[in-house]
DNA sequence: CAGTGGTCTAGACCACGAA
DNA sequence: TCGTGGTCTAGACCACTGG
């Protein structure tokens, strides 16, 4: 009854050897071959568990040296972006999104399309945007209303991208986004800038900003993301 | 010269067409077979570089179905957690850490140990944080010298956890916590709790307070991420 | 030098699940 | 049913690098 593969008993065998402290970091594992013996097995079988908890981080593999149990001193984990409508939907609640102003802006580095909207909870704002679309990247955005369909999602269903870059700081309100989000000057509220490329070519720049608990970034870090064993 | 592995260079390939768009999302990909064929090698070589990009999200595998691009809907990233003592050494500032709280309470899951303190950037607090240990899990904390020493760090180089979470928001300082950062009550501060466990036990929860513009939480998600090619 | 991991092969059997 | 991916084998050669 070998309902779990081989190669997923012997990864989830170290890592709870790590996990637990019995393998402190810098330990040093048995090599490929001795791992061979003791599970009776091919060497690709163990050298799969060993490459995949290596890609999680929780290894070192260096060549004629070894596998050791990696120093954990600088932590990360995995963060999901904020999907408003998807989100608000589980808490039995209504987005909606309203656009304030759309211009198109000339820069340095080309035409930009430049939106300013609301993010909507039951029809209470409870988040500012400020969104620049790189127009010759995106040439189709011009063709969009976003009236009410919030950029972030179209641009998210309609253009791939490569790389993006995620910053979550905290702000008080200021000027215009204040009176727009309902509340005084200086309230305390979460900022995330978000920007995305392909190809090393700017796509989008947005700068969020959600009223203070309105919203939260959960992130988790556990034993089933350490590696990937499924999606 | 074959400086780049074969099976690197099909996952390159394959989610360069990706991320350009010109593989779509729900995009059937050839099989495994023939792939094998296209690359002229054995099957092994193409499942690895498929079996990576569907760990790293872009690929959804299904038997009998085939390989398909996956819905890119919900997007995730990688951040990282924040190391005080290292961040702020980059930028050339002393880090420094005041304790000014440590009780033991005694809690429905056990005794708890209570630390509240001050993290310093050059000697003006920037963050303060409230943290309760749990004495059963980490039992040498009752003996460390937490006056100078964040517990923060000395938790992370000594006391190995299998499970995070972390929660990030935005709130503004009340009472104590503003008199200890010398700022007016509901000045704008960002906040992050943390907390691990090992094995199903709560080791540590903590809750810090960051004055708005301190500190920045960061997160990268590219093409380097999205798999593992090394540490 | 020699042990280690990195890669690759040419097969194999099986489980799954869409047709 | 039968094509697909999931897993595994028993080898092989090579690159690297520590002793």
């Amino acid at each position: 009854m070998n309902a779990v593969p081989l190669h997923e008993r012997i990864r989830t065998d170290i890592r709870e050897r790590i996990l637990s402290g019995a393998l402190a970091p810098g330990a040093r594992l048995p090599s490929e071959a001795e791992l061979m013996a003791q599970y009776g097995c091919a060497r690709m079988t163990v050298n799969k568990a060993l490459s995949t908890l290596r890609d999680g981080g929780l290894l070192v593999r260096r060549r004629r040296a070894g596998t050791f149990v990696a120093d954990r001193g600088t932590e990360s984990m995995v963060m999901d972006i904020p999907d408003f409508a998807a989100d608000l939907a589980l808490s039995d609640r209504v987005y909606g999104y309203r656009l304030i102003a759309r211009k198109i802006r000339e820069g340095p580095d080309g035409s930009m399309l430049h939106l300013e909207g609301l993010h909507l909870s039951d029809g209470r704002p409870f988040a500012h945007e400020d969104r620049h679309i790189n127009v010759a990247a995106v040439p189709e955005a011009g063709d969009v209303d976003f009236t009410e369909t919030p950029p972030g999602t179209w641009l998210l269903r309609h253009i791939p991208w490569s790389e993006a870059e995620h910053r979550i700081g905290a702000t008080g309100a200021i000027g215009d986004v204040a009176a727009y989000l309902g509340v005084a000057e200086g309230a305390a509220c979460l900022t995330l800038e978000r920007q995305t490329w392909r190809g090393g070519e700017s796509i989008t720049k947005v700068r969020q900003t959600f009223l203070a608990g309105t919203y939260e970034l959960v992130g988790r870090f556990g034993a089933d993301t350490a590696d990937r064993p499924n999606a």
